[in-house]
DNA sequence: GCCATTATTGACCTATCGGTAAAAAACTTA
DNA sequence: TAAGTTTTTTACCGATAGGTCAATAATGGC
């Protein structure tokens, strides 16, 4: 044990993988841009993530447990049922706005040929039922009907996901944050 | 004029170029993938449609001329909007449901490196428009305000583009139903 | 200083990519 | 039947894809 040290940081170097993977998508995405992005050789990438494959599910378990958890803090902030899920989605169609419109590497990978990849497919569903659930959490205190709240719930994910290829296909932030108003007022403003 | 004789039939060819490119993506699908598909050689591929983009555009738009069109119908029938919606979305749950959850061409390519075609990106803008613009009609005698009208036209398309993700990434049949019910209750049930 | 271990470097592999050139085949017209 | 036109067939091109091999460099332990 304890050979040549490692020049590059791992986290870092996931980090660089994920913005490249989410960027460019899994299909266009090639081990030459990888050794740019990452600043490694290309045989210090496979030894250190294995192939291609595995690095992209390496990538993309890094952006659940860092994008996609940071998204769900703001479910768990003190305040109404509305004031949570409209921070959840403010949050959301502000990270959709900036960037290059590069839209969710979740929703992305849905529609590349990664989609048939077990790993990553049970992945996806694991991270949506996980949404789907702390939605319904952050509901508790408006709707107390459980299955109102499970579909409910299920309705606001369609609409995340929904924000995602809208923004990713170049409608303005102004469109997007009227559906998210629109979506609120009619979940919590039944009159009117 | 008059050599000899196609062997094929460019609707038909179409067609084929149309499923392989929904199936498989932009980038996945390679020429020689198109030659056993269409049942075509290669320069007769690109004698009939040109390079790839092009045969990948004229596809796309053969796509909207007649997959994306014949949903639109739905939006036309007579009933009340909320019978116009339900078909809609009903048909939409149906199509994404069938075949190997392909989704819709139209989202895929959102994430595919067509997304920074111009050319295709003017196409997919353009549906969105009259696919509000469309559902806005529907809507007519529902909603008289028209800014009401607009962004519950808004909600709908996002609902309809988070279908197709929801449903490509593998969700049931019945979560997408409840979604599109619950959506409609919302919008149309205010009371309960 | 030498050895075992681990990382980096650079060359290399085969397969496939999108695209092209030239020849052969099938038709119409004369 | 011969000429002209268009499509199909077959072979080929350079570039790049993902992945591997062998040599070199840098460390800790003895």
């Amino acid at each position: 044990m304890s050979g040549r040290p490692k020049k590059f940081d791992e986290t870092q170097a996931l980090e660089q993988a994920m913005g490249l993977f989410w960027a460019k998508g899994y299909d266009c995405t090639g081990i030459s841009d990888l050794e740019s992005a990452l600043g490694m050789g290309r045989q210090s990438i496979y030894n250190a993530f294995g192939d291609k494959r595995s690095i992209f599910l390496k990538a993309f378990h890094y952006y659940t447990q860092t994008r996609s958890r940071a998204l769900l803090t703001f479910l768990r902030e003190e305040g109404s049922s509305e004031q949570k899920i409209n921070r959840f989605l403010t949050a959301l169609i502000e990270i959709q706005c900036q960037d290059n419109r590069t839209g969710c590497l979740l929703v992305n990978s849905v529609s590349s040929s990664m989609k048939n990849d077990d790993e990553a497919a049970a992945m996806i569903t694991h991270f949506l039922n996980t949404l789907q659930n702390e939605i319904s959490k952050a509901l508790t205190q408006t709707i107390s009907n459980k299955t109102t709240r499970h579909k409910t719930a299920w309705l606001l994910v369609n609409t995340a996901q929904g924000l995602c290829i809208l923004s990713k296909s170049g409608q303005p932030a102004s469109t997007l944050h009227e559906i998210k108003n629109h979506t609120l007022s009619l979940i919590f403003n039944q009159t009117t």
